[in-house]
DNA sequence: GGAATTTAGTTACATTTGCAACTAAATTGT
DNA sequence: ACAATTTAGTTGCAAATGTAACTAAATTCC
């Protein structure tokens, strides 16, 4: 067998994501958790609704790439903490429109700026073509991923 | 606040990780459990095991950055699918050496091309400096969210 | 208009995980 | 040499997760 199509599992890319991923997202979570009592969901709630007046969680599943049993759980707790409240959708009875509450509201406006301060210092030491790069090729390869599942 | 340090989880690099991450392994993990009955875990320590000979648990942990409650579970279930065999570290009666059995080896040598062309399918599209890039970004990154832990 | 299907969201249950506590052996310090 | 500490690995238990089954509303299609 050529060297250069040997496994090396430190080389091997579905590893190398999620290494990079979860120590990154353990590192943030920790500090959600520790500061906010927010689960990593519950923050993405919180991070999609402050940036949209209203939703469904059908919305939210979309744009937190959770699924709907998580989403469904995150709210109920985000809901219960009085951070987020639910209200009845008028033309679909099946679903409800979610929003934050002032209280939400004023947790999001803490939080943001915290999770920002989190990205800057993980990406303190590179370049910003790196990020953009590093970005772009994360899209990518999530695209292909979604599209080989798909078989 | 100015448009560029607003939070826009889409672009937010820990979720994308999560995500570009979440996606690949998961089509991958689906592939090995279907195959061959492997978890992730399972499959680590297999691709570890197969390029070395003989390894301790502590050293599996370290080169599968897995804790070593998972490397147990994980050896565990191998050796009681007969993949794996245990022998006695003569110089330290605390740990012991690990290695792949026949049974092992051969799952190994079946295991490790599958990987390898899932990886290219993922790959089937990026240039070889793209992908020298998203690793090398990766690893960084790593590096980083290792020491911002340390605090 | 009404049965059949799809969609939104929740609940229940089994599995996985993650952390802390534990056993046992090795190492350190005196 | 021997008490105190560290290291290797396992076990137990509580919490998190994923899957499937479920309820209820909306939509489709005869």
């Amino acid at each position: 067998m050529p060297a250069d199509v040997t496994l090396r599992l430190e080389a091997y890319l579905p590893y190398r994501l999620s290494v990079a991923s979860n120590r990154t997202s353990r590192w943030v979570a920790r500090s959600y958790e520790a500061r906010f009592g927010l689960s990593i969901w519950q923050w993405r709630v919180i991070a999609v609704l402050g940036g949209a007046d209203r939703l469904t969680a059908q919305a939210l599943t979309a744009s937190t790439a959770m699924d709907k049993v998580t989403v469904s759980r995150a709210v109920r707790a985000l809901i219960e903490r009085g951070l987020v409240e639910r209200k009845k959708h008028q033309s679909d009875g099946r679903s409800a429109l979610l929003a934050l509450t002032p209280a939400g509201r004023s947790v999001y406006d803490e939080v943001a700026p915290v999770a920002l301060r989190h990205e800057a210092a993980l990406l303190d030491g590179f370049r910003p073509d790196e990020i953009r790069q590093l970005t772009d090729l994360l899209l990518r390869l999530e695209k292909r991923a979604e599209e080989l599942a798909e078989d």
